[in-house]
DNA sequence: ATACATACC
DNA sequence: TACTGGTATGTAT
């Protein structure tokens, strides 16, 4: 049996054998992919836990019998397709690669071994808590009837099932007409959000507790550092992991599992490994770290899905152990970031660093919507026109523009389409993503679609921006390339016009706190070390410019302030007594701060990253 | 830089 | 009887 691969693995003879390893015979690119094809249709969370006695044969059959003849169908197998023939090419790309190759590559990876070694971190102790099947869970608390009986929760596509549903074989993500196939009682609900949040905000009140700055994922997700938790009580981690695990369901009736180790990616990993209602911890020790991660199987790591865990096991690579193995063929054939982050799972390194969600950038926002597919004109106006209401919604809401609109079309055959083009100016309301998409859309026509959406980056940040301000970056934009648009005086004012009539000033602080985003996120990258150098430079370089034009424009230089809450003053009870005045948010019903700052913080937080957007947008086709 | 693909929840 | 939506990021050109 294979027992483990310790501490000095052995790489994998480099003369290796470009004739034997195929095992898989994929040369009959036709029928021989019926079975990757089931597999796929099985969709992702197959590997997940919940399902042990499951006939996985059935359930793929009932699948692959139920889709058979419909254009997801069709669509499915098409990618399948090609994904076997690029499957093929890499291997016979592995074969061709020279002994000498493979020498000069082993040199060259076990430099950057060494690289990404020295940066190993074990001072910290991260936790992931992931609340199981999260969703069903909350529903059951209200309809505690349901727990005998398999129910998901969803609409046209699962969200989640209870632990019953799994043994049946359904799954979250499955479609719910397919889900009703292979389980005919299951019951279905609805989606519920502010029920969720209510729950998921309960739970991070006593995350806080462990980390004031717990980074919340979604609603059932998060990370924590509890280095200093530790300290102070002067607890083993584990047993600080399993009270909180308890306390969360003392107070939400919710069980959560938890994994702990040295850095999010082992935690992450770990927190599966005894779900449901349990912990799994790694210890800080390399040795642990590295043993944990090697006979996992690839698929387990965050960031390898289907189609990469096609590609390492059409290479031989089944388990994190492996990548080493293999390391120099790989090498030759993934790309520098691919062979780094693989290198960085072998090794079981990951970012110690957890902070807020709210300090991370948002780089786009965007919505789209499926409906019927749809050929006429009129029709696909009218979907934009829903879209493009929808965007702004989101705009006004974020306060944020963008300088580039992207249109998303899905074909009746699910084949998808993209555009993007600079706009003349940050758009940010319906008309003009409605005017601009069109645009995008006429030059694609005829077409039929079964979805449209819009996306715009290239973010500006109106929040505390003066007129002038919007008026120079304006400017600017135009001066830098070379406009497509002639930028008249006018129109710019009627743009001012249009982004803040109605809209609120206020608040003039946010913006450093955004500029103090910039900075730390390529601070942390730099820290980190296992992001490419001339990456986090970049960056670096870019916050220092908008720094300085801040600086510029502001005519000061003030030191940067620290952003919100939880950084200034974890714990601090001393300053402020008069500021603890509590409102109920708006979104969540929560007791929250009635400082004006905290409570935007908050009802912000509360509107974004896309839960609540599902429960107060309806989506009619 | 743009388009398309992959991945995550 | 009808296979999501939002965001980030990697790959290819």
């Amino acid at each position: 049996m294979l027992v483990s691969e310790p501490a000095s693995p052995k790489r994998e003879n480099t003369i290796s054998n470009p004739e034997s390893s195929p095992k898989h015979s994929e040369s009959g690119t036709s029928d021989e992919s019926s079975g990757t094809l089931r597999h796929r249709l099985l969709g992702p969370s197959i590997q997940k836990s919940g399902q042990d006695g499951v006939n996985q044969a059935a359930v793929s059959e009932i699948i692959y019998q139920a889709s058979q003849g419909s254009k997801y169908f069709e669509h499915q197998k098409r990618k399948e397709k090609e994904l076997t023939k690029k499957v093929e090419s890499i291997v016979k790309q592995a074969a061709k690669v020279s002994n000498q190759e493979l020498e000069a590559a082993e040199v060259r990876v076990d430099a950057l071994i060494r690289q990404y070694e020295a940066t190993r971190d074990l001072t910290q102790t991260i936790v992931h808590v992931d609340c199981d099947a999260f969703y069903a869970s909350v529903e059951e608390l209200d309809h505690p009837e349901l727990k005998s009986k398999p129910f998901a929760v969803g609409k046209g596509v699962l969200c989640t099932c209870n632990y019953v549903a799994r043994k049946f074989g359904v799954r979250s993500a499955m479609a719910e007409f397919v889900a009703k196939k292979i389980c005919p009682e299951l019951i279905v609900l609805r989606l519920n959000f502010p029920k969720y949040i209510e729950k998921s905000n309960a739970i991070r009140m006593i995350l806080s507790e462990y980390d004031p700055r717990h980074c919340a994922m979604t609603l059932d997700e998060a990370y924590l550092n509890i280095t200093e938790y530790c300290a102070n009580m002067n607890k083993d981690r584990e047993e600080v992991v399993s009270e909180m695990r308890r306390r969360i369901f003392e107070t939400t009736g919710l069980t959560v599992s938890a994994g702990i180790g040295p850095n999010s990616r082992v935690a992450k990993i770990a927190s599966n490994v005894n779900k449901p209602n349990g912990q799994c911890a790694i210890a800080n020790d390399r040795e642990a770290v590295m043993e944990f991660m090697c006979n996992l199987p690839v698929r387990k790591i965050t960031g390898i899905g289907y189609v990469l865990e096609r590609q390492l096991l059409a290479l031989d690579v089944n388990s994190c152990g492996e990548i080493y193995r293999k390391s120099a063929l790989l090498y030759q054939i993934f790309t520098d970031t691919t062979m780094t982050f693989l290198l960085n799972c072998y090794l079981g390194l990951g970012s110690t660093e957890v902070k807020p969600i709210d300090q991370y950038e948002r780089k786009s926002v965007g919505c789209e919507r499926s409906f019927r597919a749809i050929s006429d004109m009129a029709q696909m106006k009218q979907k934009l026109q829903h879209v493009a209401e929808d965007l702004e919604k989101d705009c006004k809401r974020l306060n944020l523009a963008g300088r580039k609109l992207g249109l998303k079309l899905k074909k009746a055959t699910f084949e998808q389409i993209s555009r993007q083009r600079p706009m003349p100016r940050p758009i940010n309301t319906a008309s003009d993503f409605y005017r601009y998409g069109l645009q995008m859309l006429e030059k694609e026509l005829p077409i039929t679609v079964r979805l449209i959406g819009l996306r715009i980056t290239d973010l500006v940040n109106l929040s505390h921006e003066g007129p002038m301000k919007t008026f120079l970056k304006g400017q600017r934009r135009h001066n830098d390339r070379l406009e497509d648009e002639p930028s008249t005086s006018m129109n710019i004012h009627a743009e001012f016009k249009e982004l803040f009539d109605g809209s609120p000033d206020m608040h003039d602080d946010e913006e450093i706190g955004e500029l103090v985003m910039i900075i730390q996120g390529s601070q942390e990258e730099d820290a980190s070390g296992v992001i490419d150098d001339y990456r986090s430079s970049a960056k670096a370089t870019a916050a220092r410019d908008i720094k300085n034009e801040y600086e510029l424009q502001h005519n000061t230089a003030t030191p940067l302030m620290p952003v919100p809450e939880s950084e200034s003053l974890p714990l601090s009870t001393d300053s402020g007594d008069s500021a603890t005045a509590l409102v109920s948010c708006p979104i969540c019903g929560n007791q929250v701060s009635a400082d004006d700052q905290a409570l935007n913080h908050h009802v912000d937080w509360c509107l974004s990253r896309g839960a609540i957007r599902e429960a107060v947008k309806e989506t009619f086709n």
